[in-house]
DNA sequence: TTGTAGGCGTTATCAA
DNA sequence: TTGATAACGCCTACAA
C-alpha cells in the first residue's frame, strides 16, 4: 500500500531515486557526492536512476544539514550617498560592476555557486546586510567598495566569514585582496607618452576628495611622475580636478595649458577627465595627437570618445576571476587566508596618443 | 541536565530565543512571522528575546518547510556573443544592468529578497540555467534581455516560474513586461528640437541588425518622425548606423550633413551614436546648438560628453522596481499573471539642444 | 491564544 | 560497502 502522499512540488527526491534504484538513501547521497566507497554496479544503478527520475538535489534540505549554503554574497558598498554630488549613478551604475560580476561569474557558474547581489548605501542596509550574513547565508563574500575607509570593509573582515575585497587594497585589514597596480598603469601611460618624442607632458588628477575621489588618482599620478623623472623628462606639472567629470577634466586641463602652453601631453587618472582634456583641446585649437597626446585611465568611457582615446586598461574581468578562485579557496580551506594578488594594467592605444 | 550539544556554529535558533522569551517555537515563529493571533503581551517578549539573542531566522531551514526560497532570479541573457563584435563588454558592462540592479534592490533588500544574478550567454550556460531553476532555487524570475528573439525568453514563459522581462515588451510570449515607450522618447526629442525652431531635422538611427541592433532604434525613430509630419515640419531623413558606436554615428551624421547641409537638427536614438555625430559636426566647423542642435537617446554615455549632452532620459531604476513589485504580486498570487507597465522617458536637456 | 509534535530532503554517524 | 537512524532549523496542523 504505497501511500504516496504527493509532496506538493512534483520534484523527485533521494527517497524516490532510492526505490527506483532499489537501495537505500544513503547509497544513493554518496553517488550524488561522489564518493569513492560505493561499488561500481550499485553506482551504475543510482545514476540510472538518477537520469531516469531528473533528480536534482534540493539546495535548502543539503544546506541545511551541511551548513554551507553554496553561495558568495556580492557587496557594493558606497559611502553614504546622500551628501554626496551624485544622485542617480551609483557604484552600481559603473561598468566595473557588471564586469565584476562577468568575472566572479566565470568561476561561480560553472560550480554551482550562487552570487546574491547586496548593496549597502546607508546605515540602515549595511546593519540589515551584517545581520543576514551573519546569520551564514553566504559561504563567502566578496566585497566591491567604492571608497577607501570603508566601515563596512572593517566589520566584515573582523568577521568569521572568508572575505575577499575586489579592487581595493585591504591596508591595515585583516583579509586578502585583489588590486590594480595603479603606479604601473601611470607607469605605462608616461613610457608610452615618452617614447612617442613627448617632451613636456602634464597630468590632470582626480579629486582627493569630494565625487570620486580615490586614493588610487595619487597612485597614477606617482606612476606617471616616476617614470618621467627615471628618464629626465621635465617634472610633470599636476592640475587636481575638482571632481571626476568631464567638466572638471576640461578646466584642469586648461589651467595646465595656460601655465605652460607648450604642453605636448596630458595623462589623465581618468578615462572621464581626459574626456573633459579632449573637449579643453579642442577648444583651444590644439590638435590630438599632433600637438597634444592624451592618455586617460580605465578603458570605461573610452568607448565615448571619438576619435578613440588611448588609455590604461584595467583587466577587471581576470581580476574578478581571481577573486573567486581566492575565495573559493579560503572556503574549502575553513577561512584560512589567502595570498592577496596584484595585476598590471595594459595601455589601450588609440587615436589620442 | 542540560546536555547543550553546542551545534558547531554558534547562531541563535528559535529554540534559543524561545528559552530566552519562555515560551513555545511556535510562538517565537508566530511573532517572527508577523502572526496577528498572539498575545501582546509575548509578542514584546519574543522580541526582546529576538534582539537580545540576534536571532535570524535560517533560510535554508525556512525554505525546507515552507518551498519558497525568497530569492529571485535575475537573468541576463544575450545572444552567443561569439560572432558578435563585441568581445568584453557585453550587456553586463552596460550601466543599464547596475541601474536595474539598483532598482530591484531598492524593493527586494527591505523585503529580505535575494537577488542571486545569473548570466546566459550560450548554450551551455542557458541548459545549466533552466535546470537550476527548474530545480525551485528561486521563486521568480526578471529576465533581462538584450535580444528581441530571445530563446530563453520563450523557454521560461512556458515553463512554471513567475516571469517579468524587463525593459522589454514580451511580443507574443505569455509574460508580463515592463517597457519604456520607445516612441513617447522620439517624440520628446521631436517636440523639443521643433519647439527652439529648429525647421530641418534629421535622424541619425541604430542598426536594424548587428551589433548594437534593437527593434528599439526603429520606435524611437518613428516616434520623432510622427510628430515632425504632425507638425508640418520637413520630413527628416534618417540615416543608418552600421553600429551603435561613435564613429558610426559620426559616418551618418557626415551623410546628413552632405545630403542638406542646411540639416539644423539631429536625433540620434542612442548617446552613443549622438557622440559621434556631434564629433562630425565639429570636425566640419558646425556649433553646437547653434548651428545644429543635437538630441540623444539614453542618458548613458551622456555623462562623457563635454559639454553636456541633451538626452531622452530613460527612468531605468523606476522601471526596476516596479518589475519587481510586479514579480512579487504574481509570486504571491501564485503566477497570476500581472499586468504589464509602459513607461515613459522624459528629457534632459543640457548644452547640445 | 498557546504548545506539542511531525515532517520537509539531505548528510552523517553508526552498526551490520 | 551498505543501510538504519538521528539530526539540521523551521513551519504548521492539531490539540489543549
Amino acid at each position: 500500500m504505497t501511500t504516496e502522499h504527493a509532496p506538493a512540488s512534483g520534484r523527485p527526491t533521494l527517497e524516490q531515486v532510492a526505490r527506483v534504484a532499489g537501495v537505500s538513501r544513503a547509497t544513493v547521497s554518496r553517488v550524488v557526492n561522489g564518493e569513492a566507497t560505493v561499488d561500481p554496479r550499485l553506482r551504475e544503478l543510482v545514476e540510472q536512476a538518477v537520469t531516469a527520475t531528473r533528480y536534482v538535489p534540493n539546495r535548502a534540505a543539503r544546506s541545511l544539514v551541511t551548513g554551507r549554503t553554496d553561495s558568495v554574497a556580492l557587496v557594493v558598498s558606497e559611502p553614504d550617498t546622500a551628501d554626496a554630488a551624485v544622485p542617480a549613478a551609483g557604484a552600481l551604475a559603473d561598468p566595473v560592476f557588471g564586469r565584476t560580476v562577468t568575472g566572479l561569474l566565470r568561476e561561480f557558474g560553472p560550480r554551482g555557486v550562487q552570487l546574491p547581489v547586496h548593496h549597502a548605501a546607508d546605515e540602515a542596509s549595511r546593519e540589515r546586510l551584517l545581520a543576514h550574513l551573519g546569520q551564514g547565508h553566504a559561504d563567502g563574500v566578496v566585497l566591491l567598495s567604492s571608497g577607501p575607509a570603508d566601515p563596512l570593509a572593517e566589520r566584515l573582515a573582523r568577521g568569521p566569514l572568508p572575505l575577499v575585497l575586489a579592487g581595493r587594497q585591504a591596508g591595515a585589514l585583516p583579509a586578502s585582496y585583489v588590486a590594480l597596480d595603479q603606479r604601473a598603469g601611470g607607469a605605462l601611460a608616461a613610457v608610452h607618452l615618452l617614447e612617442r618624442g613627448c617632451t613636456r607632458p602634464a597630468v590632470v588628477a582626480g579629486p582627493p576628495s569630494g565625487p570620486g575621489a580615490d586614493p588610487a588618482h595619487r597612485e597614477r599620478c606617482d606612476g606617471f611622475r616616476g617614470v618621467a623623472a627615471e628618464r629626465g623628462a621635465a617634472e610633470p606639472p599636476v592640475a587636481v580636478a575638482a571632481a571626476d567629470t568631464p567638466a572638471a577634466g576640461a578646466d584642469a586641463a586648461r589651467r595646465l595649458l595656460a601655465a605652460d602652453p607648450l604642453t605636448d601631453a596630458l595623462f589623465a587618472t581618468t578615462d572621464l577627465l581626459a574626456l573633459g582634456a579632449l573637449a579643453a583641446l579642442r577648444d583651444a585649437g590644439r590638435r590630438v595627437p599632433a600637438d597634444v597626446a592624451v592618455v586617460g585611465f580605465g578603458d570605461d568611457a573610452a568607448v565615448g570618445a571619438e576619435p578613440g582615446l588611448t588609455t590604461v586598461r584595467r583587466p577587471v574581468e581576470e581580476m574578478a576571476a581571481e577573486t573567486a578562485r581566492l575565495l573559493l579557496r579560503q572556503i574549502d580551506q575553513r577561512g584560512q587566508r589567502a595570498p592577496s594578488v596584484i595585476f598590471p594594467p595594459t595601455l589601450t592605444v588609440r587615436a589620442t596618443a
